[in-house]
DNA sequence: AGCACGCCGACT
DNA sequence: GTCGGCGTGCTC
C-alpha cells in the first residue's frame, strides 16, 4: 500500500474522535487507508492502556495546536452501527457548551449502551442433540419432550413450555444434551397506526389539534405551549400531532416525567394507535435498552416515550417532540451534566427542524414568559373535556382545628371522607412525605437520629423497621435502645409520613380499604400497574399518596382530595417554592372529580393567607402568576435574570471551604452580574461530602458560559475537591 | 471514567 | 523486607 511506511509523510487520514469520558475535546486518531471512518461513525479506539468506543466528530483540526504526529494512534475498527447524525452531534456540542460540561460527558448520555454498539445482538436457541443425559429427572424429561420436534427455541421459551426453571435448560446445555446456536435477535417494534382509534374532539381540541398537525406537516421548527386544565384533553390533542408525524413517516419523541408510573398513559396510547410505543427509562434492562437504542438508530421505531435521558436517543429525521408536564422538575438533571431536558428538547427541535410541544396545566414561569413574548405559540384549552366541572376547593385553617397530638386529619375532612366512601366514591389523601415520620427522637435525652453522611434526619420506615436517609442510601435497623443514653422504649416519632397517616386512617376511618402509594411502595411498573388496576376496579376506597400520584392518573370514582399539609413545600429559601407548591397542589386537586362527578378538595393549612393558597382557593391562577413574575422581575431572578450555581464539595470540610473561598476571591467582576456566597449549601453534608455553594446572578442576555469557564480556569482545585456547575439551577438543595 | 504510577501500614 | 491502600494525573 502506498502509505504503509512509517515515514513522517504518513498520508493516513487524521480524524477527531470524541470518547464518552469527561474530556472536553475530541482526540486525534489516524484512520488506516483501507478503513472508511466517516463523520459520525462509531469507532473503537485505543486510549491509554485500554480500548474505548468513540464517535468520529470532525475531520479537520479546527482549533488549537495540532497534536504531534508521534502521539497519534490508529483507529482499531469502525463498528457496524448507524453513524450519529450531524444534528445529534451538534446537540451534544450545544449542551456541552451551554452546561459548561465536557462534550465527552454529554456524549456518554447519548451512547450509554455500549453493548448496542459492539455487535448485533443475538439469541441463543437450543435443539436437542444426539447425547442423552446421564440422569433423566422428570424436569429434564419434559424439556426433552418439548425439544424432540427439533424446533429451535430460546432458553426462556423452552423453559416456559416445559414448565421448568432456566437452570434445568442450562444444566442440559452444559451437559451437551441441548445444543445452542446463535441467531440474530431483533424483536421488532410494532408500528403505531395513525388511524387506529380516532377520538372525538371538542371544537377547542379540534382547533388546537389542527394547528399542531399543520406544524408537523410543515416540517419546520415551531415551539408551542399547549396549556389546559387537568381534564381538558391535552393528551388527545397532541396525539393528533403524533398521528400526523406517523403519516409523514417521521418518528416522535414524547418526554414524560416518572415514566415507570405511566401505565395509564400507555393504555391511552394503545387505544389511540393500536400498539404500545417503545419506552425508554432508567428501569429498562440492559437488553431492552440495547433493543430500543438500536431500533431508534436504525429508524425502526416511530414513537418513543421516555424520561429525560430519551432526549439523546439517536433519532433520524425527528418529526415531533412532545414534553408532557413540561413544568415538572424531574426534567432537570442535577448530577453530572446539569441540564433541563425540557429546554434542551426545544434546542433539539430547533436543530431537527421540527415542532416541539410543551404541555402542562400549570406551565412553568419560564414557559409562560416565552409564550407571552411570542417565542412560543400559545394554544389554550379553556375547559374540561366532556363538560366535567372543576372541583370546588376549600382551605381548612388548621390553626383553628386544635387536633390532638398524633392526628392530622381535620374534622371537616374526616366527615367528607366518610360521606364519600359511603356514597361509593373514592378519596385521595395527599401527603408529600414518605415513611412513617420525618424525625425520630429520644424522649429521655433528646437524641435525634441523623444521617452520618448527610445533613438530614433519618426517616423511620415502620413497615420495614428501619431508619433511612432520603438523600443517600444509608439505612439502619431501628435499635432497641437509644444510641446516646441507652434508654429503652423512649423513641418518639415527630410529624407525619404517609405510613403514619395510614395508621390514623385505620383508626378514624376503619371502613376504608386503603392503599399507600409512594415511590418506595411502588416498586417497579408491575406493582404500580397492579395497584392502579385495584383502584380502577374499586377494590380501594382511599388512597394515601406522595407526589408520585399527583400526575397523570385518572380515576373516575375519585371525587374527594384532602391535602394533609398544604404548607409543606413553602418553607425554606427556595426561589421556586411558591411556584412548585402551586403546581403540585393544583395537579393533586385535578385528581378530584373528572367525568360526570364534581370533585371536592380540602387543603389543610397553617398559612391560609399565603398567596399560593389564596390563588388556589379563588381559582385565580393569573393573579398568582402576575404577582410571582413581578417578584422575580424586581429581584432579577429567572425567568428575567439568570442563575448559575457553583457547588464546591469535598470529604474534607476544610478543603471545600478553602476552595470555595478561592473561588470567591477569583470571582468575575462585570456590571451585569454579581456573585453571592460562598455559603454552606442547604444540604451542607451530602453523601459524605461537605458542600459550599456560590451563586452567580446575571442579566438575562449575559453570555455567562465564557465567564464561568474563565472563572474555573483561574482557580486551582485540589484533586480531592469537586466543583459542579449548574446553569439554571432548579433545586436549591 | 479507568488505569498506572507513586508514597506509607500489616503481613507471608 | 514486600503486598497493597488509594491520592493524583493522563489518556490523541
Amino acid at each position: 500500500m502506498h502509505d504503509s511506511g512509517t515515514s513522517s509523510g504518513d498520508s493516513r487520514q487524521r480524524v477527531k474522535v470524541l470518547v464518552p469520558l469527561p474530556l472536553g475535546a475530541p482526540y486525534d486518531y489516524l484512520v488506516p487507508s483501507d478503513m472508511a471512518a466517516g463523520v459520525g461513525s462509531i469507532v473503537k479506539v485505543p486510549l491509554g492502556s485500554r480500548e474505548v468506543i468513540g464517535v468520529v466528530w470532525d475531520e479537520g483540526d479546527a482549533s488549537g495546536l495540532p497534536v504531534e504526529a508521534a502521539k497519534l494512534k490508529a483507529v482499531y475498527a469502525v463498528l457496524p452501527a448507524i453513524p450519529l447524525t450531524a444534528t445529534l452531534r451538534r446537540l451534544i456540542d450545544w449542551v456541552a457548551a451551554y452546561t459548561v460540561s465536557p462534550a465527552g460527558s454529554v456524549l456518554r448520555m447519548a451512547i450509554s449502551v455500549p453493548d448496542a454498539l459492539a455487535s448485533a445482538p443475538t439469541d441463543t436457541v437450543f435443539v436437542a442433540g444426539p447425547v442423552m443425559p446421564e440422569r433423566v429427572t422428570p424436569a429434564r424429561q419434559r424439556v426433552l419432550d418439548v425439544a424432540k420436534d427439533g424446533v429451535p427455541r430460546r432458553s426462556t421459551d423452552l423453559a416456559e413450555q416445559a414448565a421448568v426453571s432456566s437452570g434445568v435448560i442450562k444444566g442440559l446445555a452444559d451437559a451437551g444434551v441441548l445444543i445452542g446456536h446463535e441467531v440474530p435477535a431483533e424483536r421488532s417494534f410494532e408500528s403505531p397506526q395513525p388511524d387506529f382509534g380516532p377520538q372525538v374532539l371538542s371544537p377547542d381540541q379540534a382547533a388546537a389539534a389542527a394547528d399542531l398537525t399543520a406544524k408537523v406537516a410543515a416540517r419546520a421548527f415551531a415551539p408551542v405551549l399547549l396549556e389546559g386544565v387537568t381534564g381538558s384533553g391535552k393528551t388527545s390533542v397532541y396525539f393528533e400531532a403524533v398521528a400526523e408525524a406517523l403519516r409523514g413517516n417521521r418518528p416522535t419523541l414524547v418526554l414524560l416525567p416518572e415514566i415507570a408510573l405511566t401505565a395509564q398513559w400507555l393504555d391511552r396510547f394503545a387505544e389511540r394507535f393500536g400498539v404500545m410505543p417503545a419506552q425508554w427509562h432508567s428501569d429498562l434492562s440492559q437488553p431492552e435498552r440495547r433493543r430500543v437504542w438500536r431500533a431508534v438508530s436504525e429508524g425502526r421505531v416511530s414513537v418513543v416515550v421516555g424520561a429525560r435521558s430519551a432526549l439523546f436517543l439517536p433519532f433520524h429525521d425527528l418529526g415531533l417532540i412532545v414534553v408532557d408536564e413540561e413544568h415538572d422538575t424531574s426534567f432537570k438533571q442535577e448530577e453530572g451534566v446539569a441540564y433541563n431536558a425540557r429546554d434542551m428538547a426545544v434546542v433539539r427541535a430547533q436543530l431537527e427542524k421540527c415542532p416541539v410541544v410543551l404541555v402542562s396545566a400549570t406551565p412553568s414561569l419560564e414557559t409562560v414568559v416565552n409564550a407571552e413574548t411570542n417565542k412560543f405559540e400559545h394554544l389554550l384549552l379553556p375547559e374540561r373535556h366532556g363538560g366535567a366541572e372543576l372541583p370546588t376547593l376549600s382551605i381548612v385553617d388548621m390553626r383553628a382545628e386544635q387536633l390532638p397530638a398524633g392526628r392530622w386529619i381535620s374534622a371537616v375532612l374526616e366527615e367528607h371522607v366518610h360521606q364519600t366512601i359511603e356514597s361509593g366514591e373514592q378519596v385521595l389523601l395527599f401527603l408529600n412525605r414518605r415513611g412513617y415520620a420525618p424525625l425520630t427522637l429520644c424522649r429521655a435525652c433528646g437524641h435525634r437520629f441523623q444521617c452520618p453522611n448527610c445533613q438530614a434526619w433519618l426517616v423511620e420506615h415502620r413497615h420495614r423497621a428501619r431508619l433511612r436517609c432520603h438523600h443517600c442510601d444509608f439505612g439502619m435497623a431501628v435499635p432497641e435502645a437509644c444510641p446516646s443514653c441507652e434508654a429503652v422504649g423512649k423513641f418518639a416519632a415527630c410529624g407525619p409520613g404517609v405510613e403514619r397517616l395510614a395508621e390514623e386512617v385505620a383508626e378514624r376511618i376503619p371502613e376504608a380499604r386503603v392503599a399507600v402509594l409512594a415511590s418506595d411502595t411502588l416498586t417497579g411498573p408491575a406493582r404500580a400497574a397492579e395497584l392502579i388496576a385495584a383502584i380502577e376496579n374499586h377494590e380501594i376506597d382511599l388512597l394515601i399518596g406522595t407526589q408520585v400520584i399527583a400526575k397523570g392518573f385518572h380515576f373516575p370514582l375519585l371525587t374527594l382530595v384532602g391535602v394533609i399539609d398544604a404548607d409543606l413545600g413553602l418553607a425554606g429559601g427556595d426561589l421556586r417554592a411558591a411556584e412548585k407548591t402551586y403546581q403540585l397542589l393544583s395537579q393533586v386537586s385535578g385528581r378530584a372529580g373528572r367525568e360526570r362527578r364534581v370533585g371536592q378538595v380540602f387543603l389543610q393549612s397553617h398559612l391560609p393567607e399565603h398567596p399560593v393558597l389564596a390563588a388556589l382557593a379563588s381559582g385565580r391562577r393569573d393573579d398568582f402568576i402576575r404577582r410571582e413574575l413581578e417578584e422575580r422581575r424586581v429581584h432579577g431572578m429567572p425567568p428575567f435574570g439568570r442563575l448559575v450555581a457553583l457547588i464546591v464539595s469535598s470529604r474534607s470540610e476544610d478543603a471545600a471551604r478553602q476552595t470555595a473561598a478561592a473561588f470567591r476571591r477569583a470571582a468575575p467582576h462585570y456590571d451585569q452580574l454579581q456573585v453571592l456566597g460562598p455559603a454552606p449549601a442547604p444540604l451542607s453534608l451530602l453523601r459524605g461530602r461537605f458542600r459550599f455553594r456560590l451563586l452567580l446572578k446575571a442579566e438575562k442576555g449575559a453570555p455567562i458560559q465564557p465567564v464561568i469557564r474563565q472563572w474555573l480556569a483561574r482557580v486551582r482545585v485540589p484533586g480531592t475537591v469537586r466543583v459542579a456547575v449548574d446553569i439554571d439551577p432548579y433545586s436549591f438543595l
